[in-house]
DNA sequence: GACTGGCACTCTGACGGCCAGAGTGCCAGC
DNA sequence: GCTGGCACTCTGGCCGTCAGAGTGCCAGTC
C-alpha cells in the first residue's frame, strides 16, 4: 500500500528510512483513528504496529508530522488525529485500490442483474453502495448532455394536448406536455415528427439546439405556432437543469456517526437535500476519468466541509455518462470506500453497456 | 376549538363545568408542551392561560388527568407531559382545522403553479410541505390502481427491442422494455398496438389484466411470442408494487429534534428509507377520505412509534388518487400540521384536476 | 546523529457531593 | 369544590477531586 521506493545512493538511505517511517506512522495513525475514532497516542501505536522503535521516537515523528500539518492534537494530552492534509497524504499513498473479494463481486453482480430498467438500476446501485460502505450514497442518472437522442415521439393526448417524448440512448425517457391553442392536426404531427426524427435521432443532446432551431422555417405559417411550441419544449428539456437527476440513499447511516462526529448532521442532511449541491459534487469530478476523493475542506460546499466524498465516473460503452459515490465523515474507511465505489462503478458501466 | 357543549339539566351543569375545565387543562398542557418542549407545571399553566382557578386546583385536575392516562410525569417533581392518549384527545377536540392565512395560501398557489409536469408537482409539493411544517414530508404519486390508462404506445427501439409506454391519466408515464428474439415486424406491431389501445384505453388499471389476457389468442401462432412478451410486461407494470412511488423531503428537519427527542433519529431515518413502510403509512389511511392523524404507538410501524403522522388524501377530479402528509415527533404542532396538510392536499387536488 | 528511558506536566472525563429551583401531594380551612 | 400553605422529592448545574493517558523535554547510550 505504501509507495515503493526506488533504490537511492547510500547517503540518502538513512534519511529516506526516516522519511519512510514517518509515512508509516502517519499511515498507522490514520488507520487506527479510522478504526477506533479515538485520538491515537504513541504507545498505542507501537503496540499495534511493528514499527521497531520506542514510543519516544514515535513521539518525535509525531511532533514533526504535526509541525508539517498532517496531524493535530485535540488537546495537550490526548493522542493525535489526522488533519485533512493527513488524510490526503494517506489516500495519495494508496497506489492501487484493494480488489473486492469474489463473494462481494458476486453479490454486486447478482443484485444489479435483477434490475428491470434504468430507474431500477439507479435505485439498486444507490442501495448497494450505501449498504456496502455503510455510508450515504449518491448516484447520478446518466447525464443527458453526454447522451444521444435515440428517438423522438409526438403523442397526441387529446385535441389540444400533445406529449413530446425523448428516448435517450442511456435508457432515460424525458416527457413534456405541450398545450396547443388550435386543434392538433394528425398529418402535420406526423410530418413534424418525421422531420424532427431526421434532425436529431442518434445525435448528441448537445447538438440538438442547433439542429432544430431552423426547423420552424420549413413549415407553413399557419402551422408554425404548434411547431414553435414543440421546439421550445424540446429546447427546454434539452437545456433545463432538472434533466440532471440524482438519487440518494443510506441517509440513516449519517445518524450512526452522530456520536463521534464533530458536527451535527443537520447541515449535512440539508446539503444533501439540495440536488444542485449534489450535482456540483459529482459534476466537478465528472471531467476526471477515475476514482476521486475529496477530503474535508477540499469540498467547497457549505455544510460538507467535515465530510469526505469518494466518487467515480461510470460509463456506457466506454463513454463516461455520469458519476456515483459515497459521502461520509472525514474519518471514514477510505480503503474500503474507494474499492467499493470503484467496483460498483465498473459493474454499473458493464450493465449499462451490454444492456 | 373546544367541543361545544349543548345545554343540559341544571344538576349536570356543574359536573360538566368540571369536565370542561379538565379538557381545557389538557389542551393547555398540550399546547404549552408543543410550544416549549418542556414539561409544564401547574403554576406555569395558570400564568399562561385564563383558567380562573388556582394552581392547587389545577394540580387536582392534573392528578385526575394523569389517573385517566392523558398525561404523565417524567419524574416526581417535573411538570406533566401529554401521553399519546392525551394528544389523541387534543386532536379529536379540534373540530375544525384553522384555515391558513391569505398570504400562506397565495404562497402555496404560486409555488405549485410553476410546476411543469407531474414529477415537478410532486417534488414541489414535498418541499412545500417540509418547509411549511418544518417537518419531514411524504407525497405519494397518484396511485396506478386508481388511475386509468390513457394511451398505450409500442415503440421499436431497434430490431430486437421494443419499448412499451403506458400513459396514465394522472400524468404518469410508465415504460418497459421488451427484448424479442425475432425481428420486430412493424405491421404486426401496429396491429398489436391498435388492439391493445382498443382494449385498455380509458380503462382503469385494475381492469387491464382481464381485458388483455385473451388478446394473445387472436394472433397467429407465429406472432404469439412477441404478443405474449408484451402482454406479460404490461401485466407486470400494472401489478408490480414498484408502481407506487413516494417522494420524501425535509429529512434534515429530523435533526432539529435531536435535542429534545426521546430517541435517536436513526431508526426513524431507516424506516423512512423503506418505500414499503412509507406506502403502508400512507396506504392505511388511503381508504379514508379526510385528514388523518396517527399518534405515537398508533403507528404499528417499527421505528416510528415515537412519531406522529398527519396525512390527507388528495384527488383528481374528485377521485381520491393518493395521499400526502408529514411525519414529526409526537410533540409536534398538530394544529399547524393539520391545517397545512389539508390545505396543500386541496391545492394539489386542484392542480391535478384543472391540469 | 538517531534512538531511548525517565520524569514532570497537563488535560480530560468520570465520580460524588452539594444546593437551588421547580413542582408535586396532601391537608386543613373556607 | 376551591384555596393557601407546607413538607417532600427529584433534577440539573456547579464545583473539587482524582486517576489515566499522553505529551515534551532532557540526559544518556549506541
Amino acid at each position: 500500500m505504501l509507495r515503493q521506493i526506488a533504490s537511492k545512493p547510500v547517503e540518502y538511505v538513512e534519511a529516506q528510512m526516516l522519511e519512510e517511517r514517518r509515512l508509516a506512522v502517519l499511515q498507522a495513525i490514520v488507520s487506527d483513528y479510522v478504526a477506533t475514532h479515538e485520538a491515537v497516542g504513541s504507545k498505542a501505536l507501537v503496540d499495534r504496529h511493528q514499527l521497531g522503535v520506542s514510543p519516544a521516537t514515535i513521539r518525535n515523528d509525531m511532533a514533526a508530522l504535526e509541525e508539517e500539518g498532517y496531524i493535530t492534537a485535540p488537546h495537550t494530552s490526548a493522542g493525535r488525529i489526522p488533519t485533512d492534509l493527513g488524510y490526503r497524504m494517506f489516500v495519495d499513498q494508496i497506489s492501487q485500490v484493494k480488489p473486492l473479494s469474489a463473494a462481494e463481486r458476486k453479490g454486486i453482480d447478482r443484485f444489479l442483474s435483477d434490475a428491470v430498467d434504468l430507474d431500477d438500476i439507479m435505485t439498486r446501485t444507490v442501495r448497494l453502495l450505501a449498504q456496502l460502505t455503510k455510508q450515504v450514497a449518491v448516484v447520478q442518472y446518466p447525464s443527458l448532455s453526454r447522451s444521444q437522442v435515440r428517438r423522438i415521439e409526438l403523442i397526441p393526448l387529446n385535441e389540444h394536448r400533445l406529449m413530446i417524448m425523448l428516448i435517450v440512448d442511456s435508457g432515460r425517457v424525458e416527457q413534456r406536455i405541450v398545450e396547443c391553442s388550435v386543434p392538433i392536426d394528425e398529418v402535420l404531427l406526423a410530418d413534424l415528427r418525421a422531420r424532427l426524427s431526421v434532425a436529431i435521432s442518434d445525435q448528441p443532446f448537445s447538438s440538438v439546439p442547433q439542429r432544430i432551431e431552423d426547423l420552424e422555417q420549413s413549415f407553413n405559417t399557419e402551422n408554425r405556432p404548434l411547431v414553435r411550441a414543440v421546439i421550445v419544449e424540446i429546447l427546454e428539456t434539452v437545456t433545463a437543469k432538472l434533466d440532471e437527476r440524482v438519487v440518494l440513499g443510506g441517509a440513516s447511516n449519517l445518524a450512526r456517526y452522530n456520536e463521534d462526529f464533530p458536527m451535527t448532521i443537520q447541515p449535512v442532511l440539508e446539503a444533501l437535500e439540495e440536488q444542485v449541491v449534489l450535482l456540483r459534487l459529482l459534476g466537478e469530478v465528472g471531467a476526471e476519468t477515475k476514482l476521486s476523493v475529496r477530503i474535508g475542506h477540499e469540498n467547497q460546499v457549505e455544510g460538507l466541509t467535515s465530510t469526505s466524498i469518494v466518487t467515480s465516473p461510470y460509463a456506457k460503452e466506454s463513454m463516461t455518462v455520469a458519476s456515483l459515490g459515497v459521502i461520509g465523515p472525514t474519518n471514514m474507511d477510505y480503503v474500503n470506500s474507494m474499492s467499493t465505489v470503484q467496483a460498483v462503478a465498473q459493474y454499473v458501466s458493464r450493465f449499462l453497456s451490454d444492456d
